[in-house]
DNA sequence: GATCATGTATGAAACAGTTTCGGATGCGTC
DNA sequence: GACGCATCCGAAACTGTTTCATACATGATC
């Protein structure tokens, strides 16, 4: 258990410097600062004083946290690490990554001077190299609902690949052999398995994939209204569409229900859940469901287990099952051939 | 400024005592407490050790944090307050005050001992003592969504009363008198407004308030689904129907959805929604609307602004406008006599 | 009733991390 | 070369916490 004093004598320095490093104060000579910053690292130091005070984690979002934009994912997330850190009693602190870090600090120079033990981390595409950055520096990290090849990222993830695999499956029994395919348009692992779950089960049935029933859009409400547009307006309409985001599988609906077009006998329609909103829409819909509470808990609780046990090397790279639920928003195409929608028939 | 060493100096104590106060620890005699926590009060202590450590406020929940059946509101309210700390660099925590805070400690100790330097506290209806004795100790603190008569409470609201009264005379003025009310069970002044303009958009319009048209129910989605049967199941039948709450709104949507009920031909609907929801079922939803975002903003920005400045003494009693949205919901109601629903027409 | 545990409340001192102040050093300018 | 000025860093002071020892009360035991 190193302290300032002891590293400061390790380095002939002053424990003043040290600590000024450790707040990223500007008049430290870079060479002197990437001397205490390596050893820093290399001990694994952690202040001792006020430990009560550093007893905390931190929900780390690359950018703005918690944007509304995200749906349920967020607010179910939050309520299940908040209850993995009861065990431990630690606290949670939100931050933004992006509005608070200073350019020329290392993340985990960062996190202490946010008095923080250990980071639960948001991935979105843009940030798949501050995550590695992270671990690489050893700080107690965990990524939520991603995937990483690097053997030090720690992550805790849901596996879309076999529901989806399995919804698109219910749906060519049904009779569907025209199924959409709405995907966010970001290169993350899960939205990957999504698609390779539908590509699968189509071509485990003999069906060759048409690359016009695949359209890649940004998350969101409206992107699900242009979707449903889009994959009605082909000339040889889908008579399914599988949405692999949960706010464009509420806009798909809401558009279908706009134009007169009756879920489940029009069209078929699956979509992913992170809380419980397939519940509260009619028909109720079928849907990949994947818990995002759990994660929470679970990536909390691991987190706090780690930090409290002083296992620096501990290492999590865990896989949790999502589920297929059927639910109202399935059944069997119209007769064949589809139908083709018209304006007039259009009661908006 | 006072610091830990003058204080126990003014009260002939040793340092190690006043901290042991601070952190509650157990062996400090009962009067020596007192006297202490006194002292403490008196001058607003707040350590000044580890400043950066404590530019911290946080956002408090009377139990569980951010439960999800609070609906889109908290995660509205967290991204609001979390671009109200930029401005003064301050950092968020969330706490469960009645999960960590020991009984035998007061709340400025429990706050101190959790390193933050004020507070934003939701408000339900079992902890307006709570949040009294909060304010009387005078930590910084301000609650959300919420009117209280003690002055030195600092509240930030939206005054639902102008929006709901218009609401009803929107329905009124489309020829509705049959007018049912959805309440949540809970004394809080929101409701209590929303239902204020109820009764007297129905008094200035002529009619009288009928007991049997008003509901009470716990808050959440199957509340909703329970109006609505018990609304259309009267002798005589509510042509609309006013939804103080957002989950039980939607759950309404849905039932009459899944009854065949076509809003708003057969029934006008005007809900509550703390977001964009309104905006994502179909029809779009006729609606109260208050800007959770915003009440986090301000909130955050005010607290932050009174504890950098270190006014302790400044006062926020401020009531912020909600606005009431025509949209789909809502159409004057069906041939005289409204529609009697029987089983067999039910799609469900 | 004297003696001896036992326990509680407190202070002195040591400790951890931070900040202030001033000194050394180097660099440019007159 | 002298002076001004900025940079970097250490000594010392300072803040809050924790450990250890002590004073004192209480109660049990002979």
């Amino acid at each position: 258990m190193p302290s300032v004093r002891a590293i400061a004598k390790q380095l002939n320095l002053s424990p003043a410097t040290v600590s000024r490093v450790l707040n990223n104060h500007p008049d430290v000579e870079d060479t002197t600062r990437e001397r205490v910053l390596a050893r820093i690292n290399e001990v694994g130091y952690v202040p001792q004083y006020g430990r009560r005070l550093t007893n905390v984690i931190a929900l780390a979002y690359p950018d703005e946290p918690v944007r509304n934009e995200y749906g349920s994912f967020e607010p179910a997330l939050l309520s299940g690490i908040m209850r993995g850190l009861g065990e431990h009693h630690f606290d949670l602190k939100l931050l933004s990554i992006r509005r608070d870090k200073s350019p020329d600090e290392s993340y985990t120079q960062f996190f202490m001077r946010k008095g923080i033990r250990g980071v639960v981390l948001r991935c979105f595409r843009h940030n798949r190299a501050m995550i590695t950055s992270i671990a690489a520096e050893k700080f107690p990290s965990i990524v939520i609902a991603e995937r990483f090849e690097e053997p030090e990222v720690n992550f805790l993830r849901a596996d879309s690949y076999p529901s989806s695999r399995r919804a698109v499956e219910h749906l060519i029994a049904l009779g569907h052999h025209r199924i959409g395919l709405a995907m966010h348009n970001v290169a993350d692992s899960d939205h990957a398995d999504r698609r390779r779950g539908y590509a699968d089960a189509l071509a485990s049935a003999g069906l060759t994939l048409d690359p016009s029933l695949v359209m890649e859009l940004p998350s969101g409400f409206s992107a699900g209204e242009q979707v449903l547009d889009a994959m009605l307006g082909l000339p040889d309409p889908v008579t399914a569409i599988f949405a692999t985001n949960p706010m464009t599988t509420l806009g798909i609906m809401r558009r279908a229900q706009e134009r007169g077009i009756l879920v489940p006998r029009d069209l078929s329609l699956v979509g992913v859940d992170d809380s419980d909103v397939r519940l509260h829409v009619w028909p109720r819909l079928t849907a990949v469901t994947q818990d995002a509470s759990a994660l929470g808990l679970e990536a909390a609780h691991w987190l706090t287990t780690m930090i409290a046990r002083g296992d620096r090397d501990a290492v999590c790279r865990r896989t949790i099952a999502t589920s297929f639920e059927v639910n109202g928003t399935t059944a069997p195409p119209a007769a064949k051939g589809g139908r083709v929608f018209t304006p007039a028939m259009q009661r908006a």
